[in-house]
RNA sequence: GGCGAGGUAGCUCAGUUGGUUAGAGCACAGGAUUCAUAACCCUGAGGUCCCGGGUUCAAAUCCCGGUCUCGCUACCA
């Protein structure tokens, strides 16, 4: 195995505007947690960076409803965030944030250097602005129509329908969804990344450099992204909230959040050399240095095609590998904050750990679980019985229940000191489990350089297994009591006591990585320092001395009730309903999965009003539309004409069953084409808070074509 | 609809470039034991490898078609 120089190690930005769950903790900085001790426990050079990512439009925006500031939400979550890692083990050389100064200034250099090179390019253009909040409008805060496609709801930068990418400029009748007004334009420059020009390159890096050593998951999103045609892409915003743009001509500017945050692991990594006296350089320039980043699968395109592009062209090393895990649910369901569906790094810590019958034991317990369901290869599932059996069945009664089987017998039997080894009396099995200890050491060594921690943790756990096989075949506790009648009893109890106890000293360094509490609460029992731990000393058997007197024994684990299980359960389901209330009393009319603010939209005059032409009409004929799961095509009579009218009511209504109903119709919309049928005109739907529709129409029949007003 | 990832024991998952009788851990059943947090140890039961075709001496594995789940995307005026 070819052992790079140095590692520079990152976990994903967690955004500064919320607490984090433990699917994130599973996903991403557990692993990369993992991989870290473990390199350090192999005495590597490594360096592993994170911190909060604070800028983007969501901030701000957040604040605005909150009625407060962006700089006092980041202020309440960054500190929160950087101690809930902390509190369970996490642990980065840095936790550093993007609203720093050093990482203001280093993402201004990027871009300087980029731009000095001529790798962006600019484009001038009216932009549109919002009087009312005279602001420039963030791409997603304007809707209008798609030049491509005529679809009216395109978002400034993207088309749903037709799925390009665009420019906000672009779209036909703008209308701010802040205001609710129409916007003006405004001429405005920004900065372009051409993605589109480096599509051979990630062709050649990508799907063959690192088809085969990435997971296959990575790769094929990043060939569908790259397969799909990349679009330059703006860099800088007209935003007031982030990295300013460093140019004259970039005065009232940001850059985009996508393209600060990624440099955030840069600034992370300055800093860290800034407080520790080292040369961050090498760390980023190096052709010898391994950069890993650790994510979830949502970060997938950042990581693999836009920050690389950016790295080859600022002149900084690639990643060697991007370690994207799926997702993790959480008792059937995804796992949503907003939705009241999560287990918050913040609540377990308080509930568990900061409890009286906690402490660091029940994070090494969450850690300990959470590895053995990580969604390496799909997405996995947090039951809380899950966590319980796990917890009780494999990481209390194998391994913990060696540890302090192995105590108590040594205490009992070799009157609490490191027995001597008699070799007269060694035998097949003494050898044996030596023999397993060398072989789990190198198949735990091999299993984590490959990135797989579910299984690395078992092979530990499995050695423990090992551990109480050996020690029941042998039985010291039969040998004890022949003691009078045996004369080499004392020998033979020796002898697997010493062995069982050197295994514990091979079992802390082994499960160090995993669960550094519980390394270290063995470490204080076998009365040894934290050196012990490095990884060169697993595989040896003479970690502890003959005659060295240890502490007595110490529970590592406690079980997890039954009745802890149950509070749990309850608890997911109140907070849910608790959501769900809240979410109906300010919002009636939402849907449960709608973030939206759905509540009432600015003032309108009666002029307003009476540009709308609503007529009844009555259904005369309903069908699919061939490649489209929402789409009817219905054929309204409205009195004096038939008109073919689209709606999105195709997972609500069976086409048959509604042919006959009457209707209100917008008469005067102006037509649109979807799917190549072109609608004249739109069916009035109400929605109730379950997303259920419903046809809006007279309370009698009446006849087609009839006023509304 | 397009793309991506999955579908293997009751549950959670392994199965390397096709190669004997498809594995592990939980859970379950029986036995043994008592040093240990009712833990440990031994034994056992269990599967149409989503379905259907094809290639091959040989398919969980490769190819084609179908189906279901998840994600991205499109579509919901």
């Amino acid at each position: 195995m070819n052992t790079p120089k140095r590692y520079l190690i990152t976990a994903a930005l967690p955004y500064a505007n919320g607490l984090k769950h433990i699917g994130h903790l599973a996903g991403a900085y557990l692993p990369a947690d993992i991989y870290v001790r473990y390199l350090k426990a192999q005495k590597r050079d490594v360096v592993f960076v994170c911190g909060s990512d604070e800028h983007g439009t969501a901030i701000p925006i957040q604040a605005t409803k909150e009625g407060t500031t962006a700089q006092a939400i980041i202020d309440k979550y960054h500190p929160i965030i950087e101690q809930n890692f902390k509190d369970l083990g996490i642990e980065f050389d840095i936790y550093h944030r993007t609203s720093d100064p050093l990482h203001h200034e280093t993402a201004s250099a990027f871009f300087k250097d980029l731009e000095a090179k001529g790798d962006l390019e600019t484009k001038t253009s009216e932009q549109y602005f919002d009087e009312a909040t005279s602001t420039f409008l963030a791409d997603r805060y304007i809707k209008g129509t798609c030049p491509n496609c005529s679809h009216p709801e395109a978002y400034g930068d993207q088309c749903e329908k037709c799925g390009k990418s665009l420019s906000p400029e672009e779209l036909i009748n703008p209308v701010s969804t802040l205001s609710g007004q129409a916007p003006i334009k405004k001429e405005t420059t920004h900065w372009y990344l051409p993605l589109n020009k480096h599509e051979d390159f990630l062709r050649q890096w990508i799907l063959n450099d690192h088809a085969k050593d990435w997971r296959a998951a990575v790769v094929g999103q990043c060939k569908s992204w790259i397969d799909g045609g990349l679009l330059p892409r703006a860099v800088t915003r007209d935003l007031d909230w982030g990295v300013k743009v460093p140019l004259a001509s970039g005065a009232g500017k940001v850059l985009y959040v996508w393209f600060d945050a990624p440099i955030g692991y840069i600034s992370a990594t300055k800093q860290w050399a800034l407080n520790n006296g080292k040369d961050w350089t090498p760390y980023w320039n190096d052709k010898e240095t391994k950069l890993v980043h650790f994510i979830g699968k949502d970060n997938i395109v950042f990581h693999c095609i836009i920050f690389p592009i950016m790295l080859k062209l600022h002149g900084n090393i690639l990643p060697e590998n991007v370690a994207a895990n799926e997702f993790m649910n959480l008792e059937g369901d995804k796992m949503s904050t907003s939705k009241g569906w999560s287990i918050e790094m913040d609540d377990f810590i308080n509930k568990w750990i900061k409890k009286d019958n906690g402490g660091n034991g029940l994070a090494d317990s969450l850690r300990f679980y959470l590895t053995a369901i990580a969604p390496e290869s799909k997405d996995s599932e947090f039951t809380w019985k899950g966590f319980q059996d796990s917890v009780n069945g494999e990481l209390v009664s194998i391994f913990a229940n060696f540890v302090n089987r192995t105590w108590v017998l040594m205490h009992k039997l070799c009157k609490g000191k490191v027995p001597a080894i008699h070799i007269e009396f060694l035998d097949d099995e003494d050898q044996a489990i030596l023999i397993s200890v060398k072989e789990s050491k190198e198949k735990i060594t091999e299993l984590l350089e490959q990135y797989k921690f579910r299984e690395a943790q078992f092979e530990v756990i499995n050695l423990a297994r090992l551990g109480n096989q050996y020690m029941q075949k042998k039985e010291p506790w039969i040998l004890a009591k022949n003691m009078e009648t045996d004369p080499t009893a004392q020998a033979k109890i020796d002898n697997t006591m010493h062995a069982c106890l050197q295994l514990c000293a091979n079992l802390a360094i082994l499960i160090n990585p995993f669960l550094p509490f519980t390394a270290k609460k063995m470490c204080y029992m076998m009365k040894v320092v934290d050196r012990m731990l490095e990884w060169e000393n697993a595989g040896g058997f003479n970690l502890l001395k003959v005659g060295y007197s240890l502490r007595p024994p110490e529970l590592l684990f406690r079980k997890i009730e039954d009745e802890e299980i149950e509070a749990e359960l309850a608890q997911l389901k109140s907070n849910l309903n608790a959501k769900k209330t809240t979410m109906d009393n300010i919002t009636p009319a939402a849907g449960p999965s709608d973030a939206k603010d759905k509540g009432l939209k600015p003032e309108i005059v009666f002029d307003d009003f009476g540009k709308i032409d609503l007529r009844v009409g009555t259904i005369i004929d309903a069908k699919k539309v061939e490649k489209a799961d929402k789409l009817l095509q219905l054929e309204v009579d409205l009195g004096t004409e038939k008109r073919t009218i689209l709606s999105g009511i195709a997972m609500h209504f069976d086409p048959a069953a509604i042919i006959g109903k009457q209707v209100v119709v917008v008469a005067n919309l102006a037509p649109r084409t979807m799917r190549g049928v072109e609608s004249k005109g739109m069916i009035l739907m109400a929605e109730d808070a379950n997303g259920k529709l419903y046809f809006v129409q007279p309370s009698e029949a009446i006849a087609p074509g009839s006023t509304i007003s």
